[in-house]
DNA sequence: CGAGGGGCTGTTAGCGGTAACATAGCCGAT
DNA sequence: ATCGGCTATGTTACCGCTAACAGCCCCTCG
């Protein structure tokens, strides 16, 4: 039974409740509460049980406005809606955990202006940190992640200039590498398939790299086809059949993420397309979801987890002490899948 | 003391700094920034360009401290890895996007322990509102949130009792009626495949309500099967694989979520096994992913996005003086698709 | 037996804003 | 000229908590 021994029960408490119910002074409850300074062990009890009674929350708001210390770390991401950032996600998350600090999330649909207002938004709340995807913002926005005093770690890209550190895989290499590994193969009549969004730098910069060694092999892109909005498995099906109407003759799909690349697939694979004889295939990012499919669609790992855990450490790390902006590189590796010939 | 704005570059701003460097008091810099109060065109001119040249930004701490206003909307979900989570999430940023509310997302994992740290957690920080998923909470997080003094939106379910206002379906009829379409469109040996989460409340219930529409046809379950873990699409392949083996006349599979219905799609597709003719499918959810499958898999839309955008509303409406907790029931509708025998 | 040192608790002064009220001009109406 | 009322700005007192320091008590040790 909770007991209102409060005269209004709505107020909500403070520390001076729990001190009145205690018998303490506020800054003894305080250090009960934080487990700081020495307390004596019958004094913590009973700060405990009335706060207990009480049914008190702390105000981190007052907290941290007198201790200048938040345990907030702004974490923002283009978007929930993939499978790729809710994994990098839970690789902060993993990390932050044993930390005492917490991730908060921003989104910013791939916006620049929105993103500008969410870091705004965030710095105002005076986190330990930030983690931040891409490299690519609004002038105001580096100014802003620049001037703020605390570790700013931007993620998943390294192919660009870092306002602090940065940890990520180089999408142009990433690109370089698949185009590498399809023209091995013996595919030579290679389209490209991805998302319209003009703010997906990381697609952008993996097709350049694809297209640069296409370019080196004496080769260029047969076709291409753009999508945006709409349910990604669709959209790989519905642009794969135009392609391959379009162009009769290509012998391979190269796709920017392994939604698309998996509604191709099944497409191909409902046509009675020979993959990867015909055909070849290939996606990015290597989810889960793949794993499921009839055939392994060939895809590259974009370590998402690893860049989330490392990103989160760095962060840690400085909130003790460290300084200095690193950049972390990692290496994805080419799962060839079963829809790339074998040599 | 160090009142010098400059010696220290790295200092963070304050209205001190902006108030000095543009020649009026804190209070006229702080009206200007809000955009509360009247204050001349000139002034708010030479304030607003002091602010900019400055890079200042604010701190929500103290304003917050000061004004005993947060804008921030808690939002506790158990996941993000699956796809249904997220969209109730863009419902409620949609929402909340014109009231200047602001949602903070908070993860449980399915786990009551860390859902009540995590209320914890979000409470401390005394936001004007929660929206929490499900009805099942620990004493204490009950017990907190009913305390908090602020709006709470309970979401997704409504088969129990609120805290205070509630948002979502009945899971246990959404489970009867699929049933009643099944044994409705001539199927007779049932199984069941679904996670084996303890806490996912939500699916329980439409299983309950499932074999108690079963029953009331005569009928039980004829298999059933669980999972936990790994990729929903390869373990709604295997599972099925299983249940296929083991009871060989199943005429019909009934998954707790389209994810691993989509699986069991896939592999019935194919054996070659005549999908709705010799074994009927269904699942839930209506999740996008659905669109892109070779064949429609039964299922029913579980009305995320509106759950999202009824709870933002809620909130938004409390906050500006409504009180009383409501229940809200959605109706889900069952969209047969091509996996369910025509009648 | 007094000094020195812990262990434990209390006191004071903010942290950086904002609510509420006070004040200084300036105007037109009386 | 007096007054009231308005606009534009400043002053004061906190918001709820914690850093820093100040005590007090009791024990140990030379």
């Amino acid at each position: 039974m909770t007991k209102a021994p409060v005269s209004d029960p709505r107020r909500t408490l403070t520390l001076r409740d729990v001190s009145e119910a205690s018998g303490v002074s506020e800054m003894t409850v305080s250090r009960v509460l934080r487990n700081r300074g020495d307390v004596s062990v019958a004094t913590r009890e009973r700060v405990l049980e009335a706060a207990r009674n009480l049914g008190y929350v702390p105000n981190k708001i007052a907290g941290a406005l007198a201790s200048q210390r938040v345990n907030l770390v702004g974490v923002i991401i283009p978007s929930l809606s993939n499978m790729v950032f809710p994994e990098v996600l839970a690789g902060v998350s993993d990390t932050l955990d044993d930390t005492g600090l917490q991730p908060v999330v921003g989104v910013t649909n791939y916006s620049p202006e929105r993103e500008e207002q969410v870091i705004y938004e965030m710095l105002s709340w005076r986190p330990s940190g930030m983690i931040v995807a891409g490299l690519e913002h609004t002038e105001a926005s580096r100014a802003m992640l620049a001037q703020a005093g605390i570790p700013i770690v931007e993620i998943m890209d390294i192919d660009g200039e870092a306002v602090d550190s940065a940890v990520g895989i180089s999408h142009r290499r990433a690109g370089r590498q698949m185009a590498e590994a399809i023209i091995a193969a013996g595919y030579r009549k290679i389209a490209f398939l991805g998302t319209m969004m003009p703010h997906d730098h990381r697609a952008r910069k993996r097709l350049q790299g694809f297209e640069e060694a296409l370019a080196k092999a004496g080769l260029k892109l047969v076709d291409q086809e753009f999508y945006s909005g709409g349910s990604a498995l669709l959209k790989g099906r519905e642009m794969t059949e135009a392609v391959l109407k379009r162009s009769p003759d290509v012998d391979f799909l190269y796709y920017s993420n392994d939604m698309i690349g998996a509604g191709g697939l099944l497409y191909c694979l409902a046509q009675g397309i020979d993959v990867p004889g015909r055909i070849g295939l290939a996606g990015f990012n290597g989810v889960e979801l793949l794993d499921g499919l009839p055939r392994r669609l060939a895809t590259m790992d974009a370590c998402r987890l690893e860049i989330g855990r490392r990103a989160a450490e760095i962060i840690a790390g400085k909130h003790e002490g460290v300084i200095g902006g690193e950049v972390i590189e990692l290496f994805p590796t080419l799962q060839p899948g079963d829809t790339i010939r074998k040599v």
